[in-house]
DNA sequence: AATTTATGTCAACAAGGCTGACATAAATTT
DNA sequence: AAATTTATGTCAGCCTTGTTGACATAAATT
C-alpha cells in the first residue's frame, strides 16, 4: 500500500482551509464533535461490562425491534454476519439476548432481549437521551422539529425506510400492530 | 471476559422499548443513522486511496489548523501518539503532509499540508458539505442557527473550547491573527 | 548538570470490521 | 422426490485503528 517517496519535500501550505473555500467546515466539525461526545457516555458504561460499541448497537435494536431476525439485524447494522456472530454470541452466552426459532419459518432465529438485556439497553440509552434533552432545552419548543428534519435529511433517502420502521416514528402504524389489545395493558 | 452460563434460558421480552420508557429513541436513532451516512461518502473515497478514517481526521485538522504541533493534534483527536504515528507516517511518506521543525521550540514538529494534502482534504469535505447544505435547504434560513446551537450543546462543555479555536468559529478572533498582512494577499 | 518535555519507535495486544470457504437444516422449486 | 435456494452458524485468517509499556533522542528548562 505505501510506496511513494517523500515527494522531495513538497512545499508546505501555511494558510488554513476555511468557509471561503466553499465548504461548511463549522457544521462538519460540529457534527464530528457532537457525535464523539454522544457516544462517550455509553462507551464508558460498556467498558465496565467488557462490551464495546458493537454490543451496544445489537442490544439497542433487539430491544427496539424484539423478534427481529438475524438477517434483519444485519440489514440494519450493515455489517457481515461473521462480524455480528462474535458479539451476538457473547450477548447470548451472557444472558442479555435469547434466540427463538421462528414459527412461520423455522430456519429463522428471532432475537429477543431478556430482562437483563432490557436493563442494559435502558442504562445505555439514558445518558444519551439526557444529553439530547439538555441540548434541546436551549432551543424553543418547536425547534425540536427543525433538528429532527435536519437529521432525517442527512440520512440517505433509500435508507430512510429503516427509520420509519422503528417504533415511535412519525406516522408509524406499526406501533399499533405490535401493541397488545387494550384489555391486556 | 466471557464466563456466565446461558442463564438457564431467561425469558424473552416481546414488547419493544419506546418513548413511553422515558427515552428519546427517535432522536438517538436519527443521530446514529445521520452520522453513519455522513461518514459514508468520505469513507468510500478514502478506500480508493488505501486510507481510512484515521487518515481523514489527520488530514482534516492539519488543513484546518496548519502548523499545529503533534501534541496539539493528539489533543484534538484524543488518541495516543502511537496510534497517530502510524497514520501520520503514512501521510508524510506519501506526500500529503510535511513536518517543519518549530522555530521558537525546535523540539516541536509543526504539521502542514502539501498541495496534494490540501486537495485531499477538500475532496473529502466536499460531499459532507453538500449533504449538509442539502439537508439545510429543507429548513428555513434562520434554522441553521438552531441546528448549530443543538450540535454545539451536544458537545461536552469543557471540550467546546476546541471548537472555538477553529477558523470560522462564531466570534473567532484567531482568523485575523493567522491571516497574513494585507499587502501579501 | 540534572531534569523535564516533545517526539519517535519498537513490541504486543484487542476490538471489530472484512473475505472466503464450508456445514446444516428448512423452505422452495423443479 | 430430488435439486436448489435460503437462513444461519462457524472456522480461519487478514486489516485498521485503537490500546499499554518501554525505551531513545534532542532540546528546553531548572
Amino acid at each position: 500500500m505505501m510506496a511513494k517517496k517523500p515527494a522531495e519535500t513538497a512545499k508546505a501550505i501555511r494558510t488554513p482551509l476555511t468557509v471561503d473555500d466553499g465548504i461548511d467546515f463549522p457544521m462538519i466539525e460540529l457534527f464530528f464533535f457532537a457525535y464523539r461526545d454522544f457516544t462517550s457516555d455509553p462507551d464508558q458504561l460498556l467498558a465496565t461490562y467488557g462490551f464495546g460499541r458493537a454490543h451496544h448497537r445489537v442490544v439497542h435494536f433487539v430491544n427496539r425491534i424484539p423478534g427481529l431476525t438475524v438477517a434483519e439485524l444485519l440489514d440494519v447494522l450493515k455489517i457481515t454476519k461473521q462480524s455480528l456472530a462474535r458479539v451476538l454470541k457473547q450477548l447470548i452466552d451472557t444472558g442479555y439476548i435469547v434466540q427463538i426459532q421462528g414459527l412461520r419459518d423455522r430456519r429463522q432465529r428471532e432475537l429477543y432481549p431478556t430482562a437483563k438485556g432490557r436493563d442494559l439497553a435502558l442504562a445505555l440509552a439514558a445518558p444519551q437521551s439526557r444529553r439530547i434533552a439538555n441540548a434541546l432545552t436551549r432551543l424553543d419548543t418547536q425547534d425540536r422539529e427543525t433538528v429532527e428534519t435536519f437529521l432525517k435529511s442527512m440520512v440517505d433517502p433509500d435508507l430512510r425506510a429503516q427509520i420509519e420502521q422503528l417504533p415511535d416514528a412519525a406516522g408509524n402504524v406499526q406501533d399499533k400492530a405490535v401493541a397488545e389489545p387494550e384489555a391486556t395493558r
